[in-house]
DNA sequence: CGGACGCTTGAGCACATTCAACAGACGTGG
DNA sequence: CCACGTCTGTTGAATGTGCTCAAGCGTCCG
């Protein structure tokens, strides 16, 4: 968000945030509200979800520290198309859209980070999008979790471990399935010694086993 | 895309394009190559597709006059995420990635526009995302139609008619089904009185039958 | 006139959902 | 500390939506 910025730069825009603590599971803004901040992480984690009036959820993103949340603040949408609740404790910084109005004619360069960082998303969404059009629910998942390890994996010993709590139903919501079929997935891939599952969290054994089955090799 | 620039900033950036004709069908940037050029739509209208790596195709938009496409150029991209084609007779202005630069450079509120047109479609894609994890086939054709009517409605005797040659084939690649199931889902449709069917065309004749359907009412 | 293209329709099948029941982990409060 | 309720996850069986495979038809165009 700050790249291009010189330091007194980022000072100013820094001295113009608030700060503002979240608990797990908490909500930061919710769908539908009118879109009068611009967050960004800075502990902890964001998900971005969004509740269809059917009354299903599907998981946008996760956010980690340093990204943005809630960028159509910047741009011209008024009112946030998701939901940002905390995962974890978390703590973020808020600046309104009065001060943001006042810091991007300062300093233009925070309307194109924006729009890099939106641009960047539009790619990744549009890549699920297609995912989800042409790909059967098992090669789905083994995408997102490939995914998810790039965001949040952690070395520990056997494998990579996402390092977010991860419920069957989370995955379910991001791959467009349900959480029986994610059970019986994963379940699958243990017994193939592909993955490591347990409450709310998946440590993946082997990366290239994966990577196969999203690639479409059965 | 220009909103908020004066007479004189709109002469400015006018002046800096270059403009293109691009007959039916064809080729107007590739998904994938270098993302140099940012274009708008003049006349006719592009369709922006998406190739996956397994071959199928998705429809990600049509654009029409006045609309951006390769947007990402302004945005931080190095290579289009899509393939946009002209659809039927089109003229669009170009900008290289050198002169935008400059021209952002001059007139800021640019970037902010783009951000705009970005987060606008970043939330219908998000719509999009959720309806296809969740709804069923005919809840999605039925959402897609009224997109397009809104995009491209015509009014004409007896209906609004899609005003762009729409095989079931790119219906299909919208909707993320195949061309059989939009070809039998039309015919019951039109069976019961709610749509025209033809050769690549569709006329909707009862808006709120469709919305219906569009809304889970079976 | 012949071929290409767009579309329709039928039959069978497979993947994933739905329905259902249960098991274990976790947190809470008496 | 145990009893209880809630939340998460597992697994089986039945069902069905929509895909695949297949064949054929009409229309547009060279």
């Amino acid at each position: 968000m700050m790249s291009g910025l010189d330091d007194d730069a980022v000072r100013n825009v820094l001295a113009a945030s608030a700060v503002s603590s979240a608990n797990d599971g908490e909500v930061v803004f919710v769908q539908g509200e009118p879109s009068d901040t611009l967050f960004m992480v800075l502990e902890g984690r964001l998900k971005i979800s969004q509740l269809t009036d059917s009354g299903s959820q599907t998981v946008v993103r996760y956010l980690g520290p340093g990204e943005m949340a809630g960028c159509v603040a910047m741009g011209g949408l008024t009112h946030y198309p998701a939901t940002a609740s905390a995962v974890g404790a978390s703590r973020v910084l808020r600046w309104s859209r009065r001060t943001l109005g006042e810091l991007v004619e300062r300093f233009p360069r925070l309307a194109l980070n924006s729009l890099a960082t939106i641009s960047f998303r539009m790619e990744e969404l549009q890549a699920r999008f297609a995912e989800l059009a042409s790909e059967r629910v098992e090669q789905r998942i083994a995408r997102t979790v490939l995914r998810l390890i790039v965001q949040a994996g952690e070395r520990v010993e056997g494998g990579i471990r996402i390092a977010i709590p991860l419920s069957r139903q989370d995955l379910a919501d991001m791959t467009g399935t349900t959480l029986h079929t994610v059970s019986r997935t994963l379940s699958a891939w243990q017994d193939a010694g592909l993955v490591q599952i347990g409450r709310q969290q998946v440590t993946v054994v082997a990366v290239d086993g994966v990577a196969m089955i999203g690639n479409g090799g059965r």
